[in-house]
Order: structure tokens, then sequence, then C-alpha cells
DNA sequence: TTTCGCCGGTAAACCGCTTAACTGAGGCGT
DNA sequence: ACGCCTCAGTTAAGCGGTTTACCGGCGAAA
């Protein structure tokens, strides 16, 4: 492969002459950068990434932290990544995959090796000690959610008020007065401070109390299994349920199943909103599955851009707030005319939180 | 961030020693060692990827050519990216995401970067223009998949032929005798030299034709909509059939989807057999879908290895063929028993490729 | 005792590029 | 005509390691 070296010598000029018009970091008159660039043509000469990460102590390399044993990586996450990886090819920039632990201890490790120049933070916790390591290293970064305390950390993430409450007016406006919500498992010790978790669930109690609407909510796994299991139960134990909004991707897929299996219709007997997925999987059930459609293509961008921006010391991008659009399907219908039972016009049935 | 500079003075030797300790390319002493290694941890020393890259001419990074454009990034592309990483992060390597096309141009461009050492190829055709790229930059590489020609390429890829062999058995021996294949659509110009459904479909056309069977295929892209399209099709056009083999995951749900909304149980009327696909996706039909289970991980990890050992100038990994084995669902039962047509002891409908 | 070879260790030349400091040739005001 | 500034280019010192050539000392062979 030819150097930069090479390149000099055939155009007559020192190294240096080249570095500058390359990096378009110094002037160079149209006659010697003709002559350069034509040199290039010739030996078909491509910089060296890795000398040129060396001398200049930028690599040009980003990682995306993915917490690979926490959190299956499944469609969504594949439209974060494949996403974040094209944002990034388009600023000239690489993006490999971390799958690291969300406690810290290997992040620490690879980023000693010093061969990104930053990070962007996926499946970020309430209080996430992955931010401690990248602060400590002093390596930029940038979040895909959010931590607790809305500092000024760089970050994008899903608006879970705003998709929430589009969801709940959704079904609201088709007539339904008896909604449940198939939750996150935030009793899971590993989940317990997921950021996507417990909004989606504090914003499902606010909305539903200014609508008004019964609170229920079922604590689910985001597996297929966990929600056909979740379903079963809470229309055993809500049979006055109408409308299910189901948070995670894989449960609603279950959840179909299970209403199903235990013999009910959908949307006949009951609508399901799915509150956060990909168009692919929705249309894996049937009746394809009406939707709030996860933004991962927006999110894996901005948040690449965001954590850019930082390094190319440019005007830094101010946190976004990204909701999830809803995608209609066919899971969600006007609920079926039920005679109000005597004596309640609200039934007894309501969990809270403790 | 301290350097192997800073090491060697605190252990009073020359950063040679270091480095041949830190490489075991040279004896140390155990004296000399333990305080090198002292003063590395005291220091919290980690050796600089970047610079090592360039003194040695080996980066240590691997990166997936991943025709992104043509293939979607699916649940099993997931699993074979991240199992790869995992391989190549145990072997100290890393991993990076090369969303190319697969032409080859954007590949030739990346390459001659010298960010990897090596590259693990997805999505082989039969003819890979890229193939021809990646050696005449002479960079190291390992398919997943196969070319045409089985020249000694190191490659792993899905062994079709056992698979689709143990599928139809499967099938078979449950009774049935009228089978039909939802295979991939080698007339779309972006897939007619795609290895996985060219292999498929020759492997059933053998398959069946050393069972006696009749051979129907039916061509069909890797969606949902397809999928219900094509098995609607197909019961119209060949209804005596008792059971379909479905080569692709998404287009497997579509035809489970078509055939319910079409009136025929499943597995009552029709039986249904995905090929290749991964159980979280198995688990989104109702009832679940029996599957011959894609070996993502396993490929994954074989592929990387077989690059790594390339790479290390160790043993080559012969190439390896891996099943996919069968994951039992409830799409397939004994097929229903039906009076015989009069007249006709096998249906004229067969279809063969020209 | 001399010599040879081996062994732990050092010095220094890169790897290919970036960048700060420097040079030298105009152009310009006075 | 002189000094001064500007501007295209050059020189050379790194960036943080790897690796080759070399060196002194010591034990074993002669």
């Amino acid at each position: 492969m030819a150097t930069m070296r090479d390149v000099a010598e055939r155009a007559g000029v020192s190294i240096a002459t080249v570095s500058f018009l390359l990096n378009d970091t110094k002037p160079v008159t149209a006659a010697t950068r003709a002559r350069i660039e034509q040199a290039m043509a010739e030996l078909g000469y491509r910089r060296n990434v890795v000398a040129r990460a060396l001398a200049s102590r930028r690599t040009h390399i980003i990682a995306m932290a993915y917490p690979a044993l926490e959190h299956r990586f499944g469609m969504s996450t594949a439209e974060f990544f494949t996403s974040a990886a094209e944002a990034a090819r388009k600023e000239d920039y690489h993006l490999v995959l971390w799958p690291v632990g969300n406690d810290g201890v290997e992040l620490r490790e690879l980023l000693g090796q010093g061969l990104v120049d930053g990070v962007v933070l996926m499946e970020v916790q309430l209080d996430d000690p992955r931010i401690d390591v990248l602060q400590e290293a002093g390596t930029p970064f940038a979040l895909i959610g959010r931590t607790d305390e809305l500092d000024g950390l760089p970050h994008v993430d899903i608006d879970f008020d705003a998709t929430v409450e589009d969801a709940v007016r959704y079904v609201y406006e088709k007539g339904h007065r008896e909604l449940a919500l198939i939750s996150g498992d935030l009793s899971d010790p590993r989940f317990h401070s997921y950021g996507p978790w417990v909004r989606t669930e504090d914003a499902y109690r606010r909305v539903a109390a200014a609508y008004g609407l019964p609170v229920v909510v079922v604590p689910c796994l985001d597996t297929t299994q966990a929600g056909k299991v979740a379903a079963e139960r809470l229309v055993a134990d809500h049979p006055e349920t109408t409308a299910i909004l189901v948070l995670n991707e894989y449960a609603a897929l279950g959840a179909v199943a299970g209403l199903k299996r235990a013999g009910h219709d959908v949307p006949g007997d009951i609508s399901v909103l799915s509150l956060l997925m990909v168009p692919e999987t929705a249309a894996m059930t049937d009746p394809e599955l009406t939707m709030m459609r996860t933004p991962g293509p927006e999110l894996g961008q901005l948040g690449t851009e965001a954590l850019l921006r930082e390094l190319e010391g440019a005007e830094p991008l101010p946190p976004q707030l990204v909701p999830a659009k809803l995608n209609p399907g066919a899971t969600v219908a006007a609920p079926r005319a039920r005679r109000p039972k005597a004596g309640a016009d609200r039934p007894a049935a309501r969990k809270a939180r403790p």
C-alpha cells in the first residue's frame, strides 16, 4: 500500500503538505494541490487510519456499549445499532459494538486501550455506573436513554410521556375505559433502575389518572412466554379489561398469543396496543399489531450525532426526546358494548404501586 | 494514561523489556517480571492498542461485512453478529460492523484504510465480487456461507442438505406425503445468486425426489406479507398439500397467518415447518412454530474463529457445515386422514424449475 | 584457563501520520 | 529602499508501541 511519503515524493512536495491538503488544515495552492491529487490517484493512495490515529490522538472510532447480558439484542436494538453505524460512517467514523456488562468494569478495561474516541451508551439505567467510568476516563459519550438526574449529559431518548399519552388517548377515543398496562418487571434486580420501564410505568399512572381511568399494571419481562402468562393472568384477574397496552416488544407478541389461547378474540373481545415495537415484529401477529413504533432509526442517528458533535467540538446537540408514533394495525377496535355491572360504575379491581 | 515508558522507568528497565513481557515474545526473569507487573498495577497501565497496531501492523480489529441494503438485519443476523463479536473479544480482537454493499466497492475503500486485520463475510453469493476485492487487497477473510466453487477458501456454512433432509424426514415420518416448499425468490435479481436460497431449493428437490414426493416450490421473499400471499396461493393451487416447509424466517410467520386467514387450521389441516429460524421468532406464532433452528451462534463463532486462526497463522479451521437442528413446536401434526381422490394417486400439480 | 554459546536485557530504528516551529519569497506601506 | 507581514511549504519532533541488532556475563565444553 502506498504511503504518504510515496505520494509526497511523486508530487515533489513534503509529506507535511500532503497531510495539510488531506486534512484541509492549511492552504495549498491550486498547482500543488493538483500535483498531489494526481499522485494520489496514480498510486491509489489511501491514508492509513491507524497512523493517523496515533499521531492525532483521534481514532475516529466510536463504540456502542450494549449490555448484552442483561438485555436481549433484538430487532429494536438492531435498528439502533445499524442506524448509528450508518450515521457514524457518514461522518467518516467507525462504530464498534461493545457487548459489555452494565456495571462498567469491562467498559473501563476497554476504554483504557484507547481504541475509541467516544462511546454511545445504550440501555441506560437511572443511576448508571458506566457513566462514572466514562467520566473518570475522560472519554466523551452520549446516552441513548437518560439517567435519573437530568444533568447536562448529552442524550437522546424516547419521549415516554408523549408516547404513553398518545397511546392512551388513541384507545380512549376508540371508546375504551377499562385499560391495563403490561409493563416491565421492575422487581427483577436487573431492571429495577431501567429507564424505559420506570418511565413508561410512571407516565402511564399519570396519564391514566388524568383520564380518570383505573390503574391496572401487570409486571412482565420481555419474552413471548412471559407475555402470554401475563395476559392470561390479566384477563383472569381483571375480566372487565377491554384494552391492553403492552410495553415490551416480545411480551406484546406473547400477549396476543396468550389472549387467543385463552379464547379471547383480538380485537373483538380485547384490544391490544404495543408501546415500543418495530414494524417487522408487529407484522408477525395475526391480526397485525397496532403499535407505537420505536424511533430506533432516529435515536440511533441522533445519539451518534450528539456524540460526534462533542468530538468535533461543534455546537452540542440539545437533548432530544422523540415519541414513538402510532402505527395503526388491526388489534385495536371499539370495545364491544357491555352491560354495565350493576352497582359499580367502576370495577373494584385496582392496583397501585406501594 | 500511563504509557509503557512510565512503566519501564518505574520498574527500572527498558521499555523493550516491558514489551517483551507483555507480548511474551522473549523470556524475562521472575524478578524483573515482578517489578514490571507491580509497576503496571500501580500505574494502572493499559497498553495502547493504536500504537501497538501501528508498530506491529496488526490492529486486532476485524470487520463483519454485511450487505445491509440487500439483506435485512433481522434476529438471525443479530445472532451471527453478537456471537462473532463475543468470539472475537475472547481472543482479544474487536469486531466492527461494516454495512457495505455486496458489490465490493465500499469494501475496497474501507480495506484501504488499513483498519482491520481481516474480514468475516456474511450473506455470501455464489459468485461474490467482494472476494476478489479481498484477495486483491491481500486481506485475510473467512466466509459465513459459500461460493459456487468449493475452492480452498476458509468458510463455515449451514448444512442445507442435512437440514432439509432432516426436515423432510420429520414431516414424512409424521405421515405427510404431499409437501410443498415456500422457498426464496431466486427471480429477484438481488438474490438470484444467494447461496442459502439456491442451496435449500436444490437440496429440497433432491430430497423430495429421493422420498418419491411431488416437488412443489413457491418462490417468496422474506417478509411476513410475502409469506401470507405465498401460502394462500399455495393452498389455492395445490389443495392436496398437507405440509409446508418454509425457508425464510419472516415468510414462515406470514405463512401461518395466511393459512389461518384462509380458514385452514394449523396444524389440523396443514402442518408448517420453518427451515431457518431463531426460537424467539418461532414463539411468536400460535401455535408455536415447529422449526429448524438456525445455527447462528455456532456459525458466528466458528466463522470468527476461522478468520482468527488465519490471522494467527495457526492450523486453519477446516470448513464446517452445521445443520439447523429440529426444534419441535406445535405446527406439525399427522395429516388428517383424507379420502384419496378418485383416479389420481398423485395430483397433477407439479412444478419443476426450467 | 580459554572459548563459545546462551540468556536476560538494552539501544535505537522504525510504523505512517500530525503538527508546531521555522524558512524564504513576495507584496505593501512609508 | 527598508522593514514587516502574509502565505505556501519544509523540517523535524513526536504519538506509544514493536522488533532487530547488539552487549555483557556466566556456565559448560574443551
